[in-house]
DNA sequence: CCTGGTGGCTCTTAT
DNA sequence: AGCCACCAGG
């Protein structure tokens, strides 16, 4: 019907969305319609090819993209009748859904019961069998056995071939074993990681071509968006997937390639011309989205890039305005400055998307009390989502184990939450005894309980309780099938929970503030279960979908406002983006400093961000920030000094670094700024070990002289001093952390550290093409910049 | 043996 | 800011 469905479409788009037989790779750069043409071709397939919508298979990056998607194809279809619907997912969510059918098939000791832990529970699971097998922490960090066993699953290999491929490490046998551990105790949990939610799939369909051919069969027509960023695991199921049909569309673009950590291989999309070697290759370059001033800043900062292809994007759309750029004096100023501009922006127009990016979910605590303050709502998308915030894992802990007594890290969360007197000592006597008896946390209650294993020393007390704790988990199992075939099966049961385990009564009675919030967020855990409480089986699938979803089911979607990270940020677009942050260290994220490979991550990042706007860009960073409990001077990013300063319009209120660059436009020292990025890294870097030990400095006790002068010199980089020798000292009173000065011989530098008082005052200064000085100010005759 | 408070330590990105 | 280890008090 719809003809209009591929109206407003460009020669080649059109031709991507009418190859509907076949493989087809589109390769194309930010807002060339990629997304578009996934959700045409969807439509067009069930309008115009009369797929039947359930042979479909869409799968998206995030749950968020994938709704969207959902959401755009029924607005295509809304004239269209349709039997059934397509699948729009992630991988994730997809495998997830294969295995609640089909574990069983695994023959690995799996059902359709089992668990999912998320990278808390598995982290939780990892810290206490290094506990059990006396590992310290400190040889040997849980998070590096956890990224260990995360990219030996994803790139498919074993762990000891990951370990010898790509990992330095002299402790190989010992994590083997830890790894061993793991994978055994979730065997006994009947439990999946989210890297097994795929690999499990990816096994079955490799062990068993009945189930393989039945999926094939179903999923005739395939497509993944954001394909660059698919890992060899993920690959090796879309192969397996498409062995019949091979009806597979993929779209990508290898710029915004920004999942390297989580294994993503760019090299997937070379191998899929490999392996589809008929594949239909497709590129799209016209760029509907973005302003062309948007477009050539993006394009100037990734032709830095060694590692990257070439590629063409031209835009119809206007020139448009310059980047506003924005120079702030500290980090509250940053967010002040962004909040008042939204403010102004939404006054002119109410409508308008806006979007706040940084490049790390810390740095959102700010800019929501600086909206806050200016009454305007807004909408954040944050990694420290709803699901996994404490209170919200402790009660759907108790869901979990109500289904799945064998789960032990939920067992464990739950056991003494709220307090109910088993402690530590009790805890660690039930998991010895789990272990000599190789069962559960759970059956070692049952046991313990009916005195068939015994407990130590004077148990009378400690036997009530657990007791106690039985009862009350049985009584909640009871209750929960009563609630199954009764109106509100999820949410009357999560209310249960809430008031038969004291949960809700230890909230209310609590002093702590904040505790109120978090009885907030329990009434809102209630109303997204509501929605779960018509279906099949709705609990599972409440707890699955709190599980693999990082987003809450907040129904402000209204907001104009979102802020969140430049990874949500990937595939949406908005009117106005405030790019904040922008200093090194922070974006590029210190930890990416050190190497090539990831400075190239981090500003495929940025590319990511600058090219999510529409119309309106703004790049703020700040002269000074408070990090850790400390105040300290950043350099502006390297990526900022890779914008054409020409398209950038400086609307700061302090004399910025931008217009320091400019005013010396012919000065040496200036075109030293711009070629020394990486000397001035190593500068960085040398201050933050510096750092390091006056902070040692500063503990020690005996130099109470000293410690007073540190803190001083603290002081006096937030404030003016309040310091007498200071103030009949002029020349010291005048630079601080932040401030650009000129030095005689070094030229321009960027002042980065503060110590020592009155005459004694001694700066650290970062001079480009010289390095990191020390310099006594009353000897050197300093100017500012 | 349990609990709650304190202080030190370490900060990415996400399903 | 959160997570841990440690300690005093019950
Ligand atoms: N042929 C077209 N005519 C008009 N607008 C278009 C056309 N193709 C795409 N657009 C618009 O361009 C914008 C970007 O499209 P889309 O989000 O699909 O791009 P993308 O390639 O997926 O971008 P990214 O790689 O940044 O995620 C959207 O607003 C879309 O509606």
């Amino acid at each position: 019907m719809p003809s209009n469905l591929i109206a407003n479409l460009n020669e080649r788009q059109l031709e991507a969305v009418i190859t509907t037989e076949g493989p087809v790779l589109i390769l194309a750069g930010a807002g060339s319609g990629k997304t578009r043409v996934i959700t045409i071709r969807t439509a067009y397939l069930i309008a115009e090819k009369n797929v039947r919508p359930h042979n479909i298979l869409a799968v998206t990056f995030t749950n968020k993209a994938a709704d969207e998607m959902r959401e755009r194809i029924f607005k295509l279809l809304t004239n269209v009748k349709i039997s059934s619907n397509p699948l729009i997912s992630t991988f994730h969510s997809f495998c997830a859904r294969i295995l609640r059918r089909e574990i069983e098939e695994l023959h690995e000791g799996y059902t359709k019961d089992f668990a999912i832990y998320d990278s808390d529970d598995s982290l939780r699971l990892i810290k206490n069998i290094m506990k059990q097998i006396n590992i310290d922490e400190k040889t040997l960090s849980a998070k590096f056995v956890q990224s260990v066993i995360s990219g030996a699953k994803n790139r498919g290999v074993s762990v000891a071939d990951h370990l010898l491929e790509y990992v330095k490490t002299d402790k190989l046998n010992l994590i083997l074993r830890i790894v061993d551990a793991y994978q055994n105790h979730l065997r006994k949990a009947n439990a999946l990681d989210f890297d097994d939610l795929i690999l499990k799939t990816v096994q079955l369909f490799k062990n068993n071509d009945l189930v393989r051919a039945k999926y094939n069969e179903l999923f005739k027509y395939i497509m993944v968006d954001e394909y660059q960023d698919t890992n060899p695991l993920q690959f090796a199921l879309i192969r397996q997937l498409t062995e019949k049909h091979q009806n597979i569309c993929v779209v990508g673009d290898d710029n915004q390639s920004i999942y390297a950590f989580r294994y993503a291989d760019i090299r997937n999309i070379l191998d899929f011309e490999k392996h589809f070697p008929s594949a239909k290759i497709i590129k799209l370059e016209q760029n509907y989205r973005s302003t062309q001033t948007i477009l050539e800043i993006a394009e100037e900062v990734i032709k830095h890039n060694q590692e990257r292809k070439e590629k063409t994007l031209w835009t119809l759309n206007p020139k448009g305005d310059k980047a506003f750029y924005f120079n702030a004096r500290d980090e509250e100023d940053e967010a002040r400055f962004v909040a008042s501009r939204i403010k102004e922006i939404l006054r002119e127009n109410p409508q308008e998307r806006i979007a706040v990016l940084y490049r790390t979910n810390a740095q959102s605590r700010l800019f929501e009390e600086a909206l806050r303050k200016e009454s305007i709502k807004y909408r954040i998308v944050g990694a420290l989502s709803f699901y996994q915030r404490a209170e919200i894992k402790d009660i759907t802990s108790y869901l979990k184990l109500i289904l799945n007594p064998l789960d032990d890290v939920s067992l464990e969360r739950v056991i003494n939450n709220p307090p109910r007197g088993i402690g530590d000592k009790t805890l660690e006597e039930i998991r010895q005894a789990a272990n000599a008896n190789s069962v559960s946390l759970w059956e070692t209650i049952l046991l313990i309980t009916e005195e068939k294993i015994p407990i130590s020393s004077k148990s009378k007390k400690t036997l009530e309780t657990l007791r106690n704790f039985r009862k009350l988990i049985e009584s909640l199992k009871i209750k929960a099938k009563e609630l199954k075939t009764s109106e509100n099966p999820v949410s009357d049961l999560l209310i249960t929970i809430l008031r038969e385990t004291g949960y809700e009564k230890m909230l209310i009675d609590s002093a702590d503030p904040q505790d109120e919030a978090r009885l907030e967020n329990l009434n809102e855990l209630i109303n997204a279960a509501f929605s779960y409480d018509d279906r099949e089986d709705g609990l599972r699938e409440f707890i699955d979908h709190a599980a693999l979803t990082s987003t809450s089911d907040n129904f402000d979607e209204l907001e104009k406002v979102t802020l969140m990270t430049v990874h949500s940020a990937k595939g949406l677009e908005f009117s106005t983006v405030f790019l904040v942050g922008m200093e090194e260290g922070i974006f590029p994220h210190i930890r990416s400093v050190y190497s090539d490979k990831l400075i190239e991550e981090e500003r495929r990042l940025c590319y990511v961000a600058i090219t999510r706007a529409k119309k309106h860009l703004y790049i703020t960073h700040a002269r000074q920030r408070r990090h850790f409990r400390e105040i300290y001077a950043n350099e502006p990013s390297t990526f900022l000094k890779e914008m054409p300063a020409a398209l950038l319009e400086d609307i700061s209120e302090i004399n910025s670094w931008l217009s320091t660059i400019q005013s010396q436009k012919d000065d040496t020292c200036d075109r030293r700024m711009n070629v020394q990025t990486y000397d001035s890294l190593d500068a960085i870097l040398e201050f933050f070990k510096q750092k390091k030990s006056s902070l040692a400095f500063q503990d020690d006790k005996t130099n109470s002289e000293t410690k007073q002068d540190f803190a001083n010199s603290r002081h006096q980089t937030i404030n003016l001093p309040a310091n007498n020798q200071l103030e009949s000292n002029p020349t010291a009173n005048q630079f601080f952390p932040g401030d650009y000065v000129i030095h005689k011989k070094y030229g321009k530098g960027l002042v980065l550290r503060r110590e020592g008082t009155g005459d004694a005052t001694k700066l650290t200064i970062n001079f480009p093409g010289y390095g990191q000085k020390k310099i006594i100010v009353k000897y050197a005759d300093l100017k500012k910049a």
